[in-house]
DNA sequence: TGCCTTCCGTACGGTGCCGTATGGTCTCAC
DNA sequence: GTGAGACCATACGGCACCGTACGGAAGGCA
């Protein structure tokens, strides 16, 4: 909601910008995150990008158009980049410490995450998720792999690393956030983290 | 139709009757099964049922409450009814057992699960999810701690049970069903099972 | 300066749903 | 059989959104 204002203000005070194709990807990725599939709405975007539908149907064929493109650019941010950035760790075992601080930690990243899980079977999110949950579980499977842990047991690891994860950030927003307090959360993932074989980062 | 019954013919396959609350219920919680929250709709339903509005505004004031009676169904069956079924079960090792296996078995089950998961941040949803997920996390503590372990323990391993419960199905929805392969979810479950200190439950 | 492409504003029609109003029909007690 | 209440059908208005049509404005370039 600064958002919008903020657009308002940009438009009185600088110039006013003309969109461009990725702008409304973008907002689109945002609206996605924080009011799920159904906010990603011509109408709504349009207001909130102090702008109207003219703009959009410049830029994009339609709706189903601009839903791809956020959810594309999702996979690019929230998986190919984190991999990316991580491959050059030569340790596996450093390499999975920080992939799992990453994943758990920031709450935005998981909000758009959310989102989409929450629409697993929209034809227009099944195929890019599929892919991206495929892509992460062969990366963790990889990275135990190289570990030493034999192939059938690196994959079983890496599936109950990934379902841990996943199913502990729905549980907390499921329960509200009273599934895990604050608190007991460095002990959970102490104990989480023996359990599938990670050496316990270091506390903050 | 060649007869001229006094009994009026309707567009679906069942004959007429009058509909009650619940039918209105059931109904509304198949289709959020099979269509999300969203599904949950009058005039939809009203034609599924082979009626019309006109009927639903009879037993109910509005959508909202429809939606409620959904839920508050589903918590119910869901929960409910399983942890009674479960109760008289005396040891609790097979209590926890048994219920692995009913939670992993039924995808009937997980589809609505998925769908007020999936909504989790409804505020029509939200209260009895959060009551539902922390009844059972209490459910599954209270079980380890039976067994034994003790109550900081338990309730780690309840967590980890849990979110890698929902972890899963959301991860094989996710992955189109490709995560897990059907030959390889046995010996997956095994691992889990090992894993959060359950023995093993006897292959069907 | 004028022109042409790129981009945007606005008005409009269409669709799917919610909720109300009102009158009709069915059922059961009597 | 009849009347009262329970239940349903239909028509209507409203809202939020999609997508189209078309008339412009903005900005580079002759």
């Amino acid at each position: 909601m600064p958002y919008g204002l903020t657009v308002r203000y940009r438009t009185a005070m600088v110039v006013k910008r003309r969109l461009s194709r990725q702008d409304w990807a973008e907002a689109a990725l945002a609206a996605l995150a924080d009011g799920g599939l159904a906010a990603v709405a011509v109408e709504p975007l349009a207001i909130r990008l102090g702008t109207t539908k003219g703009s959009f149907y410049w830029h994009f064929a339609n709706r189903e158009a601009l839903v791809q493109a956020a959810v594309e650019r999702w996979a690019d941010e929230h998986t190919e980049a984190l991999i990316r950035q991580l491959e050059p760790v030569s340790d596996p075992a450093t390499r999975l410490r920080q992939l799992f601080e990453a994943a758990i930690g920031s709450g935005r990243i998981s909000r758009a995450e959310l989102a989409l899980l929450a629409h697993a079977d929209d034809p227009l999110v099944a195929p890019v998720l599929s892919r991206v949950t495929a892509r992460r579980v062969d990366f963790i499977a990889a990275c135990y792999a190289e570990t030493g842990v034999p192939p059938g047991d690196a994959r079983r690891h890496a599936v109950l690393a990934y379902t841990a994860h996943i199913g502990l950030i729905q549980a907390q927003r499921a329960s509200g956030g009273t599934l895990l307090a604050d608190r007991d959360r460095p002990a959970y993932l102490d104990f989480l983290y023996r359990v599938i074989s990670v050496e316990r980062p270091p506390r903050r």
